[in-house]
DNA sequence: CGCACTGTTGACGGTCCTCAAAACCAGTGG
DNA sequence: CCACTGGTTTTGAGGACCGTCAACAGTGCG
């Protein structure tokens, strides 16, 4: 009975790479089985806040959330954005850490946390998902930190629209649904930083946007050679 | 049966301040009965590196180690420092993402993922410290992401001695095993302005330094003042 | 049309990185 | 004891990058 803490290869392959789906077989298989309707939410709403009691987890069905914290001076970090198939929650302690947002209209699924430490009480596979994801989100983390750490502007917008691109699975074309502040606070730069570097990559020609949140990917090798 | 996805109060009150002995009780007893006898590593010795098959769990008896990761371009990202009674690649998915390495000479007890996961599948409460013990990982990672992401060179260096002497339970005087380029590693920043940073916190009475690594926190007041 | 909101652009200044050199420290060997 | 060596730490000067302030453009809506 290794299972639970050892994770499958396919979940632990690759730091940022790793999406929740990829270890959502039963942990997917538990929400869906728990016969609760999907919650819709509009864009800004939240879907629980920073401090409260952590009683559920959540699974994007539709649209894109964010999750943020609130620093002591008042700024905002997002920590993360959060695509349908994705968990909400799961890495919470008995208060949520982060506060999470409908960026679009979206949908959500709850599941009690009590529930679901009583399926995985007895399904070793579901504890493992939830290893797993929780895992995941930390390696994330991560990557996320270091980008922080040290990355110059330019790179870290690269390597924001390359792992967005990524994430939804765009080749080319592709919609940013968040603002540009949310990418700011995600990215940890000013608003203006953000959207002069986008403008720059444009006029180097390794991007082109059709309006402010339709971007096409133009010179993926060279937005990739900028992100070391 | 709730017990192994919900964290005791304890152990979630606070982001940074949850200390992996915190949360230890059954991890704790684990090592403890594992008979394995504790390895000596010298300074600058690395207990397990990056990229390795992921086959042993660490707990730190003596002595202060870090893990980083190496980025594309050479860089180093520190990720923390890890003092007796922690624990080392908990949340390691089948390969370690971080090297483990000794900054003090130290000495570390480790216990095989398997052995633990079997240990795990008959003990919920050991499920629940492993649970816990990376969640605080997480929420810790998190808070590191926020600083670097954020604050200033000064802001990073005083919350840095402050998160230090508070995990040491220093309460004036303080020894930084750590040299100057770990840390400035650790906080992201240069080396030089790590060094700057402190003579300036010195020059306005914040700290006194005896030695390079031996720290008197003169106020702090002041220095928690600057970390927002 | 006016208004509110989001995004873009320019000018300027501060912070922090880079480059370079000096000071300090511990250990080694003459 | 002193000179020499390799390392770490400190300090200085200069400049790039990015945040701040300010103004303007674009968009959607009443």
């Amino acid at each position: 009975m290794n299972a639970a803490f050892t994770l499958p290869p396919a979940a632990a392959t690759a730091g940022s790479a790793v999406s929740a789906s990829d270890a959502c077989c039963r942990l997917c298989k538990a929400f869906a089985e728990s016969q609760t309707a999907a919650t819709r939410v509009g864009a800004g709403e939240e879907v629980f806040l920073e401090g409260e009691e952590a009683d559920f987890v959540y699974r994007v069905e539709e649209g894109v959330l964010m999750s943020y914290r609130m620093l002591g001076d008042g700024r905002r970090q997002v920590v993360d954005f959060h695509l349908p198939g994705e968990f909400l929650g799961l890495e919470a302690g008995v208060e949520y850490s982060l506060t999470a947002q409908a960026v679009t209209p979206a949908k959500v699924v709850a599941l009690g946390r009590r529930r679901l430490a009583t399926l995985a009480a007895d399904d070793v596979r579901l504890t493992r998902d939830l290893w797993s994801a929780t895992v995941g989100a930390y390696q994330r983390s991560q990557d996320h930190a270091a980008i922080l750490a040290r990355q110059s502007a330019t790179e870290r917008v690269a390597a924001f629209l390359l792992s967005y691109a990524r994430r939804i699975g765009a080749v080319r074309d592709m919609t940013l649904p968040m603002s540009r502040q949310d990418m700011a606070d995600f990215l940890g730069l000013a608003i203006h930083t953000v959207s002069r570097t986008l403008t720059h990559l444009e006029a180097d020609g390794l991007i082109a946007a059709r309006s402010s949140r339709q971007v096409r990917l133009m010179r993926r090798d060279r937005l990739m050679a900028l992100c070391p």
